[in-house]
DNA sequence: TGCAAAAACGAACGATCGTGCTATTCTGGC
DNA sequence: GCCAGAATAGCACGATCGTTCGTTTTTGCA
């Protein structure tokens, strides 16, 4: 197709840009945050949605790479309405990790003393740090170490079958 | 200065872009790397390398933020000598974090069982997390979160008083 | 089949970019 | 102060980019 041709469609290329991301979101949330959705409520939903990830950033149909955080480094510095859509598409992701963390929570599986955000902020640290390394540094091991990061900061969460050593850990958490 | 006042002394763009590098890392070393090695081995200079970090990354003299993490995603994709030196770079830095971590474990700081580079790679996660989060979604709490992420793990990570409760519960049982 | 509407194309515009060439200005040693 | 050499500027080139517009092709329907 022509350049024209498509230019007729989108009146603009910003416009072509947030059809794009839009477009993104709706696969994203179709591969990656519906199906994890289906899942039970707790731990399993929280793996989901982190596994379904990698899954989607590393098909080969995006061969760019997770087109948010190629986005979000391009017009972090570039305000305009791609900008701010991408700001409100991240804060939805967080916002569904964060949730699945509660509800992991909520549902006994993980310690009540675990802070929601600050957790899914943790894994989506991983996921970033995963997309760095395996795209510029063509490592094969980024991928193990993140689900190794990503085991360790779920069994970390994990309510525990004895109470912790150290006593001042005031949750007693020790449900289970 | 002009545009062709500048291009006499590089020859090329990407000299450039090479030589704008070579004179970041320059920096990098001096604010980041220097500092931290004149502290003692262990904790304390795994603990400056990533203050620093922070320290450089938000200077005002970087308005785009850590010009390393910027040029990754623009040149990951881009082979050439750009993308070459820019990988370089990033193992030396992974490089100087692990073994920042491997003498904190040789100091008996650390636990034995400390996996240098896995504790590398979540350090530098948590960075590039923070770059990504305090850029794009303007988080004034994207500092604190990446310091109670790093503060877990280095908690995890240090050697504790008394001998973990069940004993075969070796890296994972650390998190308090 | 014919024909109007929609879709796609091609050419061209001004702007910007990377680069080269030539002219001007600045600088230090006599 | 003068002059060689270096530093900087100005200009122009071809390429690419975002955009517009007029023309051609395709499509859906009577």
């Amino acid at each position: 197709m022509s350049k024209s041709g498509v230019f007729a469609h989108f009146e603009s290329k910003e416009n072509l840009q947030l059809e794009v991301l839009r477009s993104a979101v709706a696969h994203f949330i179709a591969e990656v945050v519906g199906p994890a959705l289906r899942k039970p409520r707790g731990e399993a939903r929280v793996r989901a949605l982190f596994e379904n990830w990698f899954d989607w950033s590393s098909k080969a149909s995006l061969p760019g790479g997770c087109i948010f955080i190629a986005a979000a480094s391009e017009f972090d510095d570039q305000p305009g309405p791609v900008r701010d859509y991408l700001v409100e598409t991240q804060k939805d992701w967080l916002a569904t990790l964060s949730q699945a963390v509660r509800i992991a929570v909520d549902e006994g599986q993980f310690r009540s003393d675990v802070d929601a955000q600050q957790l899914a902020h943790d894994f989506y640290s991983i996921l970033l740090a995963y997309h760095h390394f395996s795209r510029l540094l063509r490592m094969p091991a980024a991928r193990v170490r993140a689900f190794r990061s990503f085991e360790q900061l779920i069994e970390s969460a994990r309510v525990r079958n004895a109470v912790p050593r150290d006593s001042h850990a005031r949750k007693t958490g020790a449900r289970k």
